[in-house]
DNA sequence: ATGTTC
């Protein structure tokens, strides 16, 4: 990428002057190994197409977990200035609010012992995992319009501090249940709950490091802690909310007289009818996200309890979170802005109001899901996100290698050898599915963790190393 | 990511 100028460090940059049709520059950060592996796919191709959308301000930013995906690369941000600035669905992605949350249980992997396995088991038993799964909660329309109104608070016997602690406190506002489609509604209707496919799962962890101690104590974790990790989204639900308005705004682009270097970028003025009604549909899905992982987080309690009593499943306490695909307005350099996060996780720093009052003097939670059988960090967000990348740091390890190309370097069968050989518990409904989220088939996580935290976006609080993993 | 090619 010879246009690709060195901004500083951890900085990189593709002038607007490089195409005719950019509106700002395209800013990646990253170091030297990282641009190499990105070399040869479309990423920043599509980072450069991002940064011809309509109001978009600032700079079309990617993360170093930047690979392609379909219009937006996935690890991209980007923000339009509102009120006619653009939305568009697929800067937030098929699956609308992905995202991790970390559970915290109140014992050391020593406590846990011999009990690993009988609680990887548990886990799997309590929670659908797979594509196209059902066997999640089967909820009425009046129910499931609750959930997309209102969240994980729509469900029965929801601890209210886990709702304090979780993003936006689980509620996007602005929901609007009416902008999704019946078929969206047929098809997340009996899916609360379940885990889905792909890079989906539940790992149970141990803290093997704690990298800021003050941090780590405001979250809740130490040394030797075991933890669990759930990441999950909104299932087909959100698949077909992004798939309904990427037709309906493609349809209007003329209308608009927009033009867009890919269709799959289709986008419509936030404040027209189309954006409104997307944001709606969208807010609607992201609170379905985190009432899909609340119910998965109490599956997990449940798991818990059976396997290690009523106290410990009590003692599990909720550190926070987060969505890594979701458009969100917010207020950045005295601009109302609308905020796309496309595999990139909001990271504001100590101060806003944003976080949590117990989280607030040292910043918000952000968890990086490293790849499978290697380390996850917990972070927490820094001045220079606010500054820098509109309050966003990274959201995982990044692919490198296309799922097909992972198939063919490795068989699922013999990887689940290895884990287990290095006492890691696994439960997988597929080999195929496993062997494509080896850890060969992604970035380096330290680095990209590296990456981040040099960059000033978000400091490392505590590394986690897996003890089982239960795959979707 | 996804009732994995409406």
């Amino acid at each position: 990428m010879s246009e690709l100028v060195r901004v500083d460090e951890w900085t990189w940059e593709i002038p607007a002057s490089a195409r005719d049709d950019m509106r700002v520059p395209a800013r990646i950060f990253a170091d030297e190994e990282i641009l190499a592996e990105i070399a040869g796919d479309l990423s920043l191709d599509q980072l450069q197409n991002v940064a011809t959308l309509p109001g978009v301000t600032g700079a079309a930013i990617a993360m170093p977990d930047i690979h392609q995906g379909y219009g937006f690369p996935v690890g991209g941000v980007a923000a339009t200035e509102l009120p006619d600035g653009v939305v568009s669905p697929g800067g937030v992605g098929y699956d609308i609010n992905c995202g991790v949350r970390l559970l915290a249980l109140p014992i050391s992997e020593r406590e846990l012992g011999p009990r690993r396995e009988a609680l990887v088991h548990e886990i799997s038993r309590a929670i659908p995992a797979g594509a196209g799964k059902h066997g999640g909660v089967r909820l009425s329309d009046e129910h499931l319009d609750a959930v997309l109104r209102d969240g994980p608070r729509a469900l029965p016997d929801v601890r209210p501090d886990d709702i304090e602690r979780t993003e936006s406190e689980g509620r996007l506002d602005g929901a609007e249940p009416a902008a999704v489609s019946e078929r969206a509604r047929l098809r997340g209707r009996d899916q609360l709950g379940t885990m889905g496919s792909g890079n989906h799962f539940v790992e149970l962890q141990e803290v093997a490091e704690v990298l800021d101690p003050v941090a780590a104590r405001a979250f809740g974790l130490a040394a030797g802690q075991v933890t669990v990790l759930i990441h999950s989204g909104s299932r087909g639900l959100g698949h077909q909310v992004c798939t309904d308005y990427v037709k309906l705004m493609d349809a209007r682009l003329a209308a608009y007289r927009i033009h867009l270097p890919d269709r799959q970028l289709a986008c419509a003025p936030a404040s027209s009818p189309e954006g409104r009604r997307y944001l709606g549909a969208m807010a609607a899905a992201a609170n379905f996200a985190w009432a899909n992982r609340q119910a998965i987080a109490d599956s997990v309690r449940r798991a818990v309890r059976t396997v290690l009593g009523d106290a410990v499943a009590a003692g599990t306490e909720q550190v926070y979170d987060v969505a890594h695909n979701v458009a969100k307005v917010e207020v950045h350099g005295g601009k109302r802005v609308c905020v796309h996060r496309k595999g990139a996780t909001r990271a504001f720093p100590a101060g806003s109001e944003e976080i949590p009052e117990r989280y607030r003097d040292v910043g918000q939670p952000v968890f990086i899901p490293g790849s499978m059988g290697t380390a996850s960090f917990v972070l927490v967000g820094q001045p220079g996100a606010l500054e820098r990348s509109f309050g966003t740091t990274c959201h995982g390890a990044g692919r490198r290698l296309s799922r097909t190309a992972a198939r063919r370097r490795v068989h699922g069968s013999e990887l689940r050898r290895e884990l287990e050989a290095r006492g890691i518990v696994v439960r997988c409904p597929s080999p195929k599915g496993l062997a494509e989220e080896a850890p060969l088939a992604y970035k380096d996580v330290d680095r990209v963790v590296r990456v981040v935290e040099r960059a000033g976006l978000a400091r490392r609080v505590a590394r986690l190393v897996p003890l089982g993993v239960v795959k979707g």
